[in-house]
DNA sequence: ATTGAGACCTGTCGGC
DNA sequence: TGCCGACAGGTCTCAA
């Protein structure tokens, strides 16, 4: 899409968590992507009209790109777009809970969705010290916490499993644990920044690498996706541990955790 | 102001 | 095979 103008868009299906905004096809139609960007969970294309294309995959949102212009369409497929280069783009979301609205260049900052957010959790700007101030006097659980979008900017639900099983801290800790009556980070805050870190990370460079090498079986790059997600009743993998991973329902999602070494 | 519950949708999976 | 409930990686709104 980086470069290609916009030459059909097709809205099979404007509504979608929120109805798509007026116009939606005729406002894209004819410009031109300028770049294509991120911020938390959102995807952003600067057009060249001034706007801004702003995307959600919501659960189950994906994109599909073939690189005929005529590509084809099927169930659950939205939003098509095809390209001056080709290659036709479509937006596939079953469940619907995706989000597309164009919004104003000078007005991205001031989107609702976006106004909110928190840092990005690879950024210099998510430190220990930030973590903790938010964290302070909150009485909410610590995993609750995490997948607030104030706190970090895209950490969702598996992933801030996997960065307190990294840390090795309870999600069922208060927030406010990490952080001094004062509000300054104690360790566990600086092992739970170091632990979001490097799971995001890992998680993309593993995914770089997949993608770069179409020969290889994704199970050589996910041999098992996660460490704690989904193994509810598995074996703790710590070394010498031996605890087994408990599931519990925490602010109405799954929260996978081992007991023995998660304190 | 903060917090958790419920709602929004459809598909899949396991158990009976 | 078919039916049914539980569950799914997110976010918004509402009421306590």
């Amino acid at each position: 899409m980086s470069g290609a103008r916009f030459d059909a868009v097709e809205a099979r299906r404007p509504d979608l968590r929120r109805l798509l905004p007026v116009r939606f096809a005729a406002r894209l139609e004819g410009q031109t992507v300028r770049a294509l960007g991120r911020r938390g969970k959102y995807l952003l294309a600067d057009i060249s009209s001034g706007d801004t294309l702003l995307m959600h995959l919501g659960m189950s949102g994906s994109f599909r790109v073939s690189i005929t212009p005529d590509g084809d369409v099927g169930a659950h497929d939205h939003i098509v777009f095809r390209m001056s280069s080709g290659a036709t783009v479509v937006f596939n979301d079953p469940r619907r809970f995706g989000v597309m609205d164009l919004v104003a260049g000078e007005m991205l900052d001031r989107h609702p969705a976006l106004a909110s957010l928190g840092p990005e959790p690879l950024s210099p700007l998510f430190d220990a010290a930030g973590l903790a101030r938010a964290c302070a006097r909150r009485k909410t659980s610590l995993k609750a916490a995490l997948v607030d979008q104030r706190i970090a900017a895209g950490l969702g639900n598996i992933y801030a499993v996997e960065a307190l099983y990294r840390a090795r801290l309870s999600p069922r800790r208060r927030a406010a644990t990490i952080s001094t009556p004062a509000g300054r980070p104690r360790d566990t805050a600086h092992r739970l920044v170091a632990a979001i870190k490097k799971v995001l990370s890992d998680a993309i460079r593993r995914s770089v690498a997949w993608q770069q090498d179409e020969s290889e079986a994704r199970d050589t790059y996910f041999p098992s996706r996660f460490r704690v997600y989904d193994r509810e009743g598995a074996r703790c993998r710590t070394t010498g541990c031996g605890g087994r991973i408990k599931r519990i329902v925490q602010a109405g999602r799954s929260t996978f955790y081992c007991p023995v070494c998660q304190r």
